[in-house]
DNA sequence: ACTCTTATCGCAAGTAGCCGCAATAGCGTC
DNA sequence: GACGCTATTGCGGCTACTTGCGATAAGAGT
């Protein structure tokens, strides 16, 4: 079934806003930030507004469509659900950004899974901490 | 007291804001927001502005008297750096909180630390996922 | 094609948190 | 105890969103 129909049958509308969205989604395919995705989009549609495009992140995301997932302290990037999940090392020294196979996070899920009855989502943030360069270089 | 000169030894300086932030911290001891905190202080100084409990927040951070935590999505909670560590899971459907020994987490971390070279903080940010009440009755 | 319900939009105002700047005030030194 | 250097403060404005509201327009039904 095409997007467009599945939205539909959620009891949502397919609108030139969403689509677009969707669309910027597609050509960065990897970890965007709303405000970039706000910006291009108004490069060329000056009239869509920030807000909407937040709504219907937000929206796609419900639809399974999309996930976000948060990097070093404030910034959230957005990317296709469809994509390749992994996690992320970021490093709080120089910002620096790792992405690691889900299966090195897997253990530490089954055993929240095993222990707590918790099903965590370990991509939803990354993992902060002191990349190599930087932990060799401090100390 | 042994704080004010640790802080001075730094070369900062301790003046009464910075006190309160951090006798504010003693009391709640325990996860609380900057907003509390200069909610709390602003109830008996109310031209202490809320930036500056910010600024002391991260001053106290960097002197590693008090660590932040970051909590569901965009809520950041502070804490004495004293204080026990451990880990937090927290429910994206009901948003409740459960606390878990860091020894839980380590074993994750030492194999980022064995395979990459980084050197994680699992406590920094809590694991985001489904408790097992909600797990139960969702699916 | 036309209607009608209501999801979605654009806008403006609100939120937590951050940052630059001029004024203020710790505190080491005299 | 006053002096001077400069860390810190309060303020206003900015970032990255979020929210309320009245207007607009998808799209199901006729």
């Amino acid at each position: 079934m095409e997007i467009d129909e599945r939205v539909r049958a959620s009891g949502r509308r397919m609108t030139v806003q969403r689509r677009l969205v969707l669309e910027a989604l597609e050509r960065a395919k990897h970890h965007i930030t709303a405000e970039e995705i706000a910006a291009r989009i108004r490069r060329q549609h000056p009239q869509i507004d920030p807000s909407t495009v937040y709504r219907n992140l937000e929206a796609l995301e419900a639809l399974g469509y999309v996930t976000h997932t948060h990097f070093e302290d404030r910034v959230t990037r957005w990317h296709l659900a469809a994509s390749q999940r992994h996690g992320h090392l970021v490093c709080r020294q120089c910002g620096a950004e790792l992405e690691v196979p889900m299966t090195l996070l897997e253990p530490l899920a089954r055993r929240l899974r095993a222990e707590h009855g918790f099903i965590a989502d370990l991509a939803h943030s990354a993992v902060v901490g002191v990349c190599r360069e930087c932990a060799s270089v401090s100390s």
